[in-house]
RNA sequence: CGGGGCAUAGCGCAGUCUGGUAGCGCAUCUGCUUUGGGAGCAGAGGGUCGGGGGUUCAAAUCCCUCUGCCCCGACCA
């Protein structure tokens, strides 16, 4: 393509509202621009990306078997009435009326559908097992769509989903998806981690999510530094320390504290370590009371471990300041588990440390050297908090590593969840009606794009994987209006790499040096071939690999057979 | 949805407190010079100051109201 084509333009400057880097990059080079708040157009060379990862995701599907169909967008409220979502999914779920008041929703999933299809369609084991896939737009209304299409509102996806007779039938394929998205995302040139986690509001049993490593990702994954195990931090398991408590040291002592709130105030004020505190966060429990959460001072509540007690209140409520000094007579800051009179559950970390330090369930009083047994009784323990970097691994083998992740692709294992509340099943080989056993797929087509981006740039713009570019290769010239000899040898060089299949991108612009350098750095483009007055008197050409510092002075006639080693050798 | 902020040229901003000719940089267009890492000079176009209402001789500026967008929190590919 020539540049020239292509009609937009690169900015300098950026517009105040985007945040993240691939936000920025994507503006900056032309890639997409917004609409309204998680709406965005995509301008012809971002779409070229998105294809390009699209092509990739189907390819991979092909290969694993799945049959590629296209479900609608606009999904009847009928069919979430019956699988209980209707009212279940929440204000996300964009809700629309036609013109007879009939209600609908703009699909942010599309197990409803796809059940509802299956159930007209499958009469037989025979037909099993079955998996089909779309490439798709959602809509879901998020609370707070930001990141640019990182988070946005309405998204491509793919989505597929496998119908089976059996669990048995149904893992190998969760099998099979499993290994194709680690396909797809090895084929991207993208470093990621596939990790247990939970399976949230889509329901189910066995999932997994698959995550690019980025700084800039908003979850956090742990990962064993020698064994396989790998999870979302939400879902973790921190192991109760295997040493025990060491015995009392200290008296307990009733020390002021005035004005001291948060774990950061009293480890300054009192000249402790945070380790060496346990703080106690109240919360609202299944009875209608309150329930106390007690965590070493060092470690975060994990809600959904929390919440998945027996006394706690799921989701997890924290309960307010109000609340607090009502039931307890003190503000949260000073709250502690001695002498409190309400259910409590520590962690295990909180309770294999002695000589502590917490509140004094009095306003502007902390207690120290308090110790569990002598000061207070033994409380339950359970597993509530987040793992944290160096925590024995769950499964035996190695420590944790915590690492940022952006969620690019989920996958689970359903069950009969749909199947059964929709009624969709067939006759086995007995004559005999079984429910349908269902998995399902999801990649991020989109957010795939911006995480690709947040992987790899640098302070001039985007690195793409080989796989994503747009173009191969960047053609250059140099000082174009000056020569009708360079004119011509560009143009021929053109026409040769596009004859030998490379997709190139033609500076053919009257531009300078320095901007046509600058934007296609900004673009990404892998491969760069610069040609110069003074390079055509030497017979040679110049490459510079997009990461690369220096350029190279290649022989004219060796260029292709250069150019096609170069492309190789790239990721 | 709760808390905070912003809205002035395509983009980034100043001007608003203290009412009185709507400005700067980038981008765009024209001409000349320049050309190996976002050029220089000269000129030009481009604005219902987010919308509506009010106060005033006079409103970007003060008051009321609506809308949109962004940031911080709980959800997700």
């Amino acid at each position: 393509m020539r540049l020239s084509a292509l009609k937009v333009s690169t900015l300098k400057e950026v517009p105040a509202d985007a945040e993240t880097i691939s936000h920025k990059l994507m503006l900056r080079a032309g890639l997409i621009r917004q609409l309204a708040a998680g709406l965005y157009n995509w301008l012809p060379l971002g779409l070229v990306v998105m294809r390009r990862v699209e092509q990739v995701v189907r390819e991979e599907m092909n290969r694993a078997g799945a049959l590629e169909l296209m479900m609608p967008c606009v999904q009847p409220a009928e069919l979430w009435s019956e699988s209980g979502r209707w009212e279940e999914y929440g204000p996300e779920l964009l809700r629309i009326s036609d013109r007879h008041q009939r209600d609908f929703c703009f699909g942010p999933t599309h197990e409803e559908v796809i059940t509802d299809l299956a159930r007209r369609e499958l009469r037989s084991y025979k037909q099993l097992p079955v998996t089909y896939y779309q490439i798709q737009t959602k809509f879901r209304d998020e609370i707070r769509p930001r990141f640019g299409v990182m988070r946005a509102r309405e998204f491509l996806m793919k989505d597929a989903y496998s119908f089976h007779l059996d669990e048995a039938s149904l893992a190998r394929s969760y099998q099979t998806m499993y290994e194709a998205y680690s396909r797809i995302f090895t084929r991207l040139g993208l470093k990621f981690r596939a990790v247990a986690a939970d399976s949230g509001a889509i329901g189910g049993k066995v999932s997994h999510e698959f995550h690019v490593l980025a700084d800039a990702g908003e979850d956090a994954i742990a990962f064993s530094d020698t064994g396989d195990y790998a999870a979302n931090v939400e879902l973790a398991a921190a192991r109760a320390p295997e040493t025990p408590r060491s015995d009392a040291a200290m008296e307990l002592e009733r020390v002021p504290t005035p004005g001291v709130g948060s774990m950061d105030e009293v480890c300054a004020a009192l000249g402790v370590r945070a380790e060496n505190c346990v703080k106690t966060l109240v919360v609202d429990g299944t009875d209608g009371g309150l329930v106390a959460l007690v965590l070493r001072g060092d470690h975060e509540l994990n809600a959904l471990k929390a919440s998945a007690h027996p006394q706690v209140a799921a989701p997890l409520r924290m309960a307010g300041a109000d609340a607090i000094k009502k039931t307890l007579g003190c503000a949260p800051g000073s709250l502690g588990p001695v002498g409190l009179d309400i259910p409590i559950i520590a962690d295990h970390s909180a309770l294999a440390v002695a000589d502590f330090t917490c509140g004094a369930n009095a306003d502007d009083e902390h207690l120290r050297g308090v110790n569990w047994g002598r000061d207070l009784p033994e409380p339950e323990s359970a597993d509530i908090r987040n793992v944290v970097n160096g925590d024995p691994s769950p499964d035996g083998k190695g420590s944790l590593s915590i690492a940022r992740g952006i969620e690019v692709g989920h996958i689970f294992q359903l069950g009969d969840k749909y199947s059964a509340s929709m009624g969709a099943g067939v006759l086995d080989e007995d004559g005999k009606h079984r429910t349908l056993i269902m998995g399902c797929y999801g990649i991020g087509v989109t957010r795939i794009v911006a995480a690709a981006i947040e992987q790899n740039h640098d302070e001039r713009g985007i690195i793409w994987p080989t796989a994503m570019a747009p173009f191969d290769v960047a053609l250059v010239p140099i000082n174009l209006h000056k020569s009708e000899r360079l004119r011509q040898a560009a143009d021929a060089l053109y026409q040769k790499m596009e004859s030998a299949g490379y997709r190139v991108l033609f500076d053919d612009r009257d531009a300078r040096p320095g901007v046509k350098f600058a934007d296609m750095d900004l673009y990404g483009i892998p491969h760069r071939v610069v040609l110069s007055d003074r390079g055509l008197d030497a017979g040679t050409l110049e490459y510079k690999g997009r990461q690369e510092s220096e350029a190279q002075h290649i022989n004219q006639t060796e260029f292709l057979d250069f150019l096609a080693r170069a492309v190789t050798n790239a990721v």
